[in-house]
DNA sequence: GATGAATGAGCGTTCATTCAT
DNA sequence: TATGAATGAACGCTCATTCAT
């Protein structure tokens, strides 16, 4: 079944990296076998390295790309919004969304997996360093510039510590929900969660009055 | 007789405790072999398996234990202070102060994975379930209680839900700590969460003044 | 039209055969893959298994085709000599040249490595015994038959024992040479081992005179 | 099974040495798993790796151990000899011996394909490089410039060209022997070797005569 | 009790071979 | 005819666990 077009290829890979999720988020990453995700792509265990080089690389590209994936999805959400306010918001918004399918807590869990791994091996924290450290900060931080640019956020928040806490609030919260499960009133804590950022770093406008 | 057998058994588990937690931090409970916290506890593999049944036996007991020891200690805190709103003060003072040891932030890297692996593990879930849930949320939740019953903290807050939340933005900023390293500016992402909260749940007394 | 295919054809054979004499000199029969010789022919592993039917009978066919090429040279270049002595000479002179090359290198290590093999492949092992058996060495015991009965030769040598040795020594000399590379003097080698040779065969003219 | 006696620990380790060479001989390095080698040691594969870090490291050390046991042999029947002449007939009576048994052709064919391979293998590179190129050839070099300072051998003759083809030529015939097998002439072949060599380097007392 | 030798299931990875296109 | 995707048996190596001493 030789010469097959590039779609296809693309298709197959995809398929692989999905069932890599699944597993990995199932079991973990050290526990899933090649065999698993294989068995779950419905290949076989020779296919897997002619688009792997390893699980590792495997790993580490499923993380990478995800990883990429998600961040150009939400600088997507901010191209039709122009307050800094209304941006935080979507922010939430979103994360508010996707919290309801069991795959994103399957990817919440693989992710947190995939850091706390990262200290251990060179490329993966390269991919957490420049992606997160990087982007996903440098975004939100620059968010916060705008906002505090534009009179919509006080003057003496400090736009990296407020990027920083966002993230590890956001994933604070996810991994106790990807841990609970069901139970966990995740609207509830996103909600009240914002209210805090929000409180922390808008120009109240009730101050005004007084 | 026994009652020294018991102390330098009590000793000898202890140090594998200690070596277990140093090896699951350095290296993952995965890739952590017996060999490693025998070799770091200067004893030998047949005796590991005479104080425990297994690998996971030793994962799950060692995080329950350190899991009660740390509640404990919190509770020991708490004894001197009455005022609720001192008493989450003195939650964050404790975790900012912790923060400054490797050790501590190994302990953390191990508590995270155990939660990640634990929804893997039938008696891990256990352990997270009643000792954080309960206990962990528990603590704050009447915390918080005992705070709006003394008119320290505002009616309308919900108390599970600022509880959660504390647990998991400290867990998040642990987190990201733990990966960053060094570069993390722990003192000022606590301080500014801190506020937050505070913000979120007390009554503030200036604003009625304005 | 089928001409030009067999051709063709043969051409491509002719480079497979190539590739993998290069392969195998470089990295050994077990270590060489059919992806290395098609990689190295610029084909693809389907072609390859039209002409082969499989790895081991590219081995066998691809030493039997060398072994048969070399050993027409070597009769080719007796066809100008007539004296028994010269032929001896000739030889010599044809194996202190050909080490030159680093290609002769490979092959004698292909070669060598091949032999060592052969009494674990039964197809090998009837290589091995008809090619130098019967023929290499019949070749050389032909010779010292024609220079005994041309007087050129002591009567008492036995031609069989002579022509094994020759190509015994070759073989370790070349051997030797194959794994100790530059550093080795194989002409000073092949020089004394002619030497060692023609004493033990010739009958010694200057011996009677004096 | 603990606490075992060095002794009970160097016979297993013997034993999975002499059935790592049974297997190499028969199979060849590549084919014999190290599961064909506990099965014939009657061990099982996870000991193995108590005594080996990998199958290459007991090949490296096997011939190693091999090499240094065989030169010491033969450096301990040179003691009782005095003659340099003597010396070099008990080398060829030793190894006329010695070509015997099945045992001994094994370990040849071993060495040879040690020997091929070594320039693919840093460490076994070291090992044919030092021992065979400074101990093997420097001891018969020694003999030889011992026999031409006794007056025995001629002063023309160069020691290193000597001990080089002794050696050539005794793997040679090792190797066509090996590869023949029984219908292979040994003795003979060893016998008109000698001859050739001590002619080459003898100094001939008929000459004297003349 | 304390030791560490012994076991073997299990996993990542390779590669000769097949065959659909 | 030519390609290279697909397969899966096989192998090197690891490691939790057992148990003889």
């Amino acid at each position: 079944m030789p010469k097959v077009s590039d779609d296809y290829k693309e298709r197959k890979k995809a398929s692989l990296y999905e069932s890599a999720l699944k597993c990995f988020g199932e079991k973990g990453y050290q526990s899933t076998t090649i065999d698993d995700i294989t068995a779950h792509s419905q290949t076989s265990k020779g296919l897997f390295y002619t688009y792997f080089k390893s699980k590792e690389e495997l790993y580490i590209s499923l993380m990478d790309e995800r990883t990429n994936h998600t961040l150009s999805r939400l600088n997507e959400s901010f191209k039709t919004i122009s307050s800094a306010k209304e941006k935080v918001h979507e922010l939430f918004s979103l994360y508010k969304k996707a919290s309801l399918t069991e795959e994103w807590r399957n990817f919440i869990r693989v992710q947190i997996e995939f850091w706390v791994h990262s200290p251990r091996l060179e490329r993966a924290r390269d991919v957490v360093t420049s992606r997160y450290e990087d982007l996903y900060t440098g975004m939100i931080s620059r968010i916060i510039e705008d906002g505090k640019a534009a009179g919509e956020f006080k003057q003496e928040i400090h736009a990296d510590v407020v990027a920083n806490l966002f993230w590890a609030f956001i994933d604070g919260i996810c991994m106790h929900y990807s841990v609970v499960g069901e139970n966990y009133a995740y609207e509830a804590h996103f909600k009240a969660t914002e209210e805090m950022i929000m409180n922390y770093i808008l120009i109240q406008p009730e101050k005004q009055k007084a």
